[in-house]
RNA sequence: GGAGCGUUGGUAGAGUGGUAAUACAGCGGAUUGCUAAUCCGUCAUCGCGAAUAACGAUGCAGAGGUUCGAGUCCUCUACGCUCCGCCA
């Protein structure tokens, strides 16, 4: 959510800015409108409540004659002030539907452009494979090594869901043990957090009011499932109010995550790229206000998953992600992508954002600085690792000439000391 | 699923239907002095405002209701604790 004073007293900067994330400037304009007209009934209905009080409040010290007429007066104020009480909140509701709309402020280094076409490669790292033997996609290295069941299991589950099984299970958990130790070696607390949520922490994250459709919900609990710890995590200490001291929080969440994928009909529709269900470990800090600060996380985030890659040996890019792209919270995002040889390409593995106050605002996560003032946190997450996804570049780029693959040694140590998976490996 | 008891500021904790005590922490100021102490103020949100001024409104888990007036009475919901039942 955005700062509505601070709109009022920038507003062509704030319209230049939101432009670049395709944000129409007449909805600053409305939402400026909404904004004065909500204060004007504030201010009378305000005037009402005083009149009010002071009639209340005297009949404590009223005659016994006096009191008839004071309470005729004061009932009368009272109705009055109900019935702008009742427009106002009307407008009110309107002014909150508009402000939680409203994107955040783009950062000056993300690039201008419309989709993911504008999206700029700042840098690659690690050597793309040249293999000397026809190489195999995942699917066909799961059905070779009887690593899967998905067949069976659309059968159970339906689409976009997968099982797994034998070392590639075990590598599934495997991976996630070492994020989880690579990020408690940073000083993140770790957390396993549940899936189910209510509906105001999709506010505060910002899924809603933007992605309904993307959200499984179940109506007999009025219960949401959680697309990503991040969620969750946001809402851990809202409405809190922290000191300084406290920050940075930093917090590395394990969920199972839950997407309809309702936007993403005939893309990747087999295999493990896009699934309805998966886990992922998420790294999620919270700082203080200062701009500087919240910079400094980014470009930690950044450098713990490029290490997560590296560690897995997978070669990526990393992607400056440019306005039209980047989701309505963020200020400024990088997104990794792993090489996946069967598609001659780099995907996406980790997306790693800053989110300044924005989120804050919205979940009412503060903190009292050490000069003594109240002032929002500023919120930032990257993916840890996200699985089965991972697992598609991990076993392509591994794959040995007889449909091995090979374990990297940072990997090993949570593989029991295997070298090599498959079933040919002696 | 059932029963009982709870939920008050950053924290702790009072509050017979009539302006939310008090203590601690934090911040600001003053004083004395010497490694701190004492005193005063402030301490959430919003409106009007140039204002971090004055004034006013709101805020006691949330939403309704009764009343001239609700932290206090009534209804519903959420959450917590204790117990019963069920259970990986």
């Amino acid at each position: 959510m955005l700062d509505i004073k601070f709109i009022a007293e920038n507003t062509e900067w704030v319209k230049k800015s939101l432009a670049r994330k395709g944000f129409p400037a007449e909805k600053v304009d409305e939402l400026l409108a909404k904004y004065y007209e909500m204060n004007k009934l504030k201010t009378s209905s305000q005037a009402l409540a005083e009149e009010k009080n002071k009639l209340s409040n005297s009949i404590k010290t009223a005659t016994a004659d006096e009191r008839p007429l004071i309470i005729a007066q004061s009932k009368q104020v009272g109705e009055r002030f109900k019935a702008e009480q009742e427009k106002l909140s009307v407008v009110q509701t309107e002014f909150e539907d508009m402000i939680l709309r409203m994107p955040n402020y783009p950062s000056a280094e993300s690039p201008d452009g419309p989709d993911d076409s504008a999206n700029v490669v700042r840098y690659k790292v690690g050597e793309i494979p040249q293999f000397d033997f026809p190489i195999r996609d995942h699917i066909e290295l799961m059905a070779l090594n009887d690593w899967s069941e998905m067949e069976r299991i659309a059968h159970v589950s339906g689409a976009r869901t997968y099982a797994i099984k034998n070392d590639l299970a075990q590598l599934e958990i495997a991976i996630h043990m070492m994020v989880m130790d690579k990020l408690r070696q940073n000083g993140f607390t770790l957390l396993t957090v549940p899936s189910i949520t209510k509906e105001k922490p999709l506010f505060n994250q910002g899924y809603l009011p933007f992605a309904r459709d993307e959200i499984y919900y179940m109506p007999a609990d009025d219960i949401y499932l959680s697309g990503t710890a991040e969620l969750i995590l946001n809402s851990l200490h809202a409405d809190e109010l922290l000191n300084e001291a406290d920050l940075p929080i930093l917090y590395a969440g394990f969920s199972p995550c839950y997407r309809r994928e309702a936007g993403a009909a005939g893309k990747d529709t087999r295999g493990l790229i896009r699934v309805h269900q998966f886990f992922k470990t998420e790294q999620f800090v919270i700082c203080n206000n200062d701009p500087a600060e919240s910079e400094k996380w980014h470009q930690k985030l950044l450098k713990i998953s490029e290490e997560i890659l590296q560690d897995l040996e997978l070669p990526y890019q990393v992607l400056e992600v440019c306005t039209g792209d980047m989701g309505a919270p963020k200020y400024r995002q990088y997104d990794l992508e792993a090489w996946v040889p069967s598609q001659n390409c780099y995907r996406e593995t980790h997306s790693c954002s800053n989110i300044t106050e924005w989120q804050a605002r919205r979940t009412n996560l503060r903190y009292r600085g050490n000069d003594g003032k109240v002032k929002y946190c500023q919120t930032l997450n990257n993916t840890g690792i996200a699985t089965p996804r991972a697992l598609v570049p991990f076993v392509e780029i591994h794959q040995q000439a007889d449909g091995s693959v090979k374990i990297p040694p940072k990997l090993q140590p949570y593989m029991g000391g295997k070298k090599f998976i498959g079933k040919n490996v002696r």
